[in-house]
DNA sequence: TTTAAAAATGCAATTCATTCGCATTTGCAT
DNA sequence: ATGCAAATGCGAATGAATTGCATTTTTAAA
């Protein structure tokens, strides 16, 4: 397993360094593509470090606690997603036909937030914009 | 019950007209806010116009279907909300602590949407964003 | 107005993702 | 090495939503 940076262990935040747990994070830092519960539990299996279903749910909540990990919620996928926290604030771009989500690294509403704060009196926490659409893969299949 | 505009009837979406259904688009035509198939359900029975929750289901699929209604994941709930589509693209101002829902019927993404299409290829159907805070009332009780 | 087919409903059972209780095991500080 | 909290496995439970099927209702046609 390869050493995954400022996150070697989990020392530091309180967790325990589990094999399970270490490769659950591994996992999810190399993957390119946020990832469910049950696509990790399955991967574990094939390194033979399996891990039962509940424990990978349950590393996965520790996880997300401690902001190494983001949870998302993606309309239309019944199932939570997983993906490595890499600290940046992104928007999703999602394709409707192979449900490909690319992360977008900008955010278009940075004064917009700040004015409706103002207009609402809300103080405003944080905000998710999903964008839906077709990628040019499954554009050309037609 | 009132007569819903336009909707009086299902006649013209190819929907037959039982009392339930026209009593839950009645209900949601009403609601100032979102609401859930289950508070649909108690809603209904109130009025003793009781149907089973499935029925419920089945109805707000159908029309969710026909486009005269909108189906809502709000992020920290995990039922389904629904409301009265009154065509009209709006985002969404959500209150993490009472869970109020407020309408925002205003759009910073015009632009952005195009701008988008033209640098990642997709096609752009359609977006999400969903705002988070604290709304004034809640700010109080601190 | 009767009639027949299609659509809608009630009810119970089922699905699916996620969570929980509890006995056992493991990691880690001492 | 020892002890204790944390983590795990396993099976059962949860909660929202869906489904199968028998029965009822709606609607259009006769
Ligand atoms: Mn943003
Ligand atoms: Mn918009
Ligand atoms: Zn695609
Ligand atoms: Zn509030």
């Amino acid at each position: 397993m390869k050493d995954t940076g400022i996150n070697a262990t989990f020392k530091g935040c309180g967790l325990k360094n589990t094999k399970s747990r270490l490769a659950i994070l591994d996992i999810l830092e190399r993957s390119v593509q946020p990832v469910s519960a049950e696509q990790i539990f399955l991967e574990l299996k094939e390194k033979n470090i399996s891990a039962n279903l509940s424990t990978v749910y349950r590393t996965l909540d520790k996880l997300t606690e401690k902001k190494l990990v983001t949870k998302l919620q993606i309309t239309g996928d019944s199932r939570a997603l997983f993906e490595y926290n890499r600290m940046v604030h992104k928007h999703y771009l999602i394709c409707l036909e192979c449900k490909k989500i690319t992360a977008i690294e900008s955010c278009p509403l940075g004064d917009y937030v700040k004015a409706l704060a103002r207009e609402t009196d809300y103080s405003i926490a944080g905000h998710r914009l999903d964008i839906y659409g077709f990628c040019p893969d499954c554009r050309k299949k037609d």
